[in-house]
DNA sequence: GAAGCTCATTAAACTATGTTAATAGTTACT
DNA sequence: AGTAACTATTAACATAGTTTAATGAGCTTC
């Protein structure tokens, strides 16, 4: 096997424990692909129909409003997916963009595909069943901050669920994934460190 | 067929088209049960195994924090699901309520039950997938309007989204939706009718 | 090392929303 | 009719977050 599929196999054998020969159908869809910090996997507007795993790098999913402001949707770091999931369902373009954060290595399919799976064993459609289950999940948890949390608890909930993360970003892109603007953001680290003065 | 289960059937061919002899199974897990007005479904910190239809009535699902204040997360009219579907999922307790804001008639099942039937036909998995798949689209869209609108937008939102909800509802239980005070709420409302004076 | 970047911090003025409280309308019950 | 409970409105004040702008720190590039 590849170097690359490594460690797609691993979550995938987690997930769903394929017998081998299906393995070799659902590893047959995918392709290497290298994305360079700033690319985009998925652009707003366009159509949405790949997904992928990502290997190595950090992309960001965000959402542009007609006043060029973004707003960070979600990430997805190595050994996690990406894509547009919704837009495949709903047959609708992509509301939001996807673009690397860092040098990314990928392995691409194109849902179509991995669907067109479904009907050649259960496994796959149980495949499809999990993701759509982690997704909602997160999203739900998503919800409940809004509603429940102010932004500093926002922002320690970010910290405590995505450690790491934070280092690999600007202020600006955590600020836009919490739903405020930096200079919130700045004010609230500041408040919190408390840092003495002479 | 009872009548209660006539709508019911008709969701789920719509959406699985079952052979007849399977859905015998299916309609073999659901009870059938009145909720009063203030009555619970599910009780945050409780367990969640259960999930419903809702043939007549109307459910509120919240979030309570640890000082009393309550946010609605969704609501559950006529023909459709409820239960806490990610309590399920990953085998915890409840961290919302689900509540009858109407005197309510349900059909309930437990999940595992309906679980069990994935193994006994495909059309069940897919159900479960297609399940799992409509919630995530619904928060999905939920996590872009906080994210992106400021309150009016959302209660605009919510206003076309769920046309006739607002009347069936208190103030109180749109502005918990829309995650601001009813007080914010009453501003929102007169600011946009705009209602001339002597 | 100077010029030009990007990024984080800070301040000031502003806006939206929260908090509290008073008031009035409605419904339900007796 | 009278009372209690609940609901919506409104006002006054407090707070969190936005907007704009200035500043400085750390890069890169030439």
């Amino acid at each position: 096997m590849p170097a690359e599929f490594v460690a797609l196999k691993s979550v995938i054998d987690k997930l769903v424990s394929p017998p081998a020969n299906q393995w070799e159908n659902f590893a047959a869809l995918f392709t290497s692909r290298k994305l360079d910090r700033g690319n985009f996997f998925v652009r707003a507007g366009g159509e949405a129909c790949s997904l992928c795993f990502v290997n190595a790098g950090l992309l960001r999913f965000f959402y542009q409003t007609s006043d060029g402001k973004e707003f960070n949707k979600s990430f997805s770091k190595e050994n996690e997916f990406a894509g547009n999931y919704s837009a495949y369902l709903t047959g609708t373009e992509s509301r939001f963009s996807i673009q690397a954060v860092e040098e990314s290595h990928l392995l691409v399919a194109d849902f179509a595909d991995i669907v067109a799976l479904y009907a050649r064993h259960p496994c796959w459609e149980r495949l499809g069943r999990s993701m759509a289950e982690q997704l909602y999940v997160k999203k739900e948890q998503r919800e409940a901050e809004f509603l429940l949390d102010d932004a500093e608890t926002r922002y320690r909930n970010f910290l405590a669920r995505h450690p790491g993360l934070e280092q690999r970003l600007t202020q600006y892109q955590v600020a836009s994934y919490l739903g405020i603007t930096p200079v919130a953001l700045s004010r609230i680290r500041n408040r919190s460190t408390g840092r003495a003065r002479t």
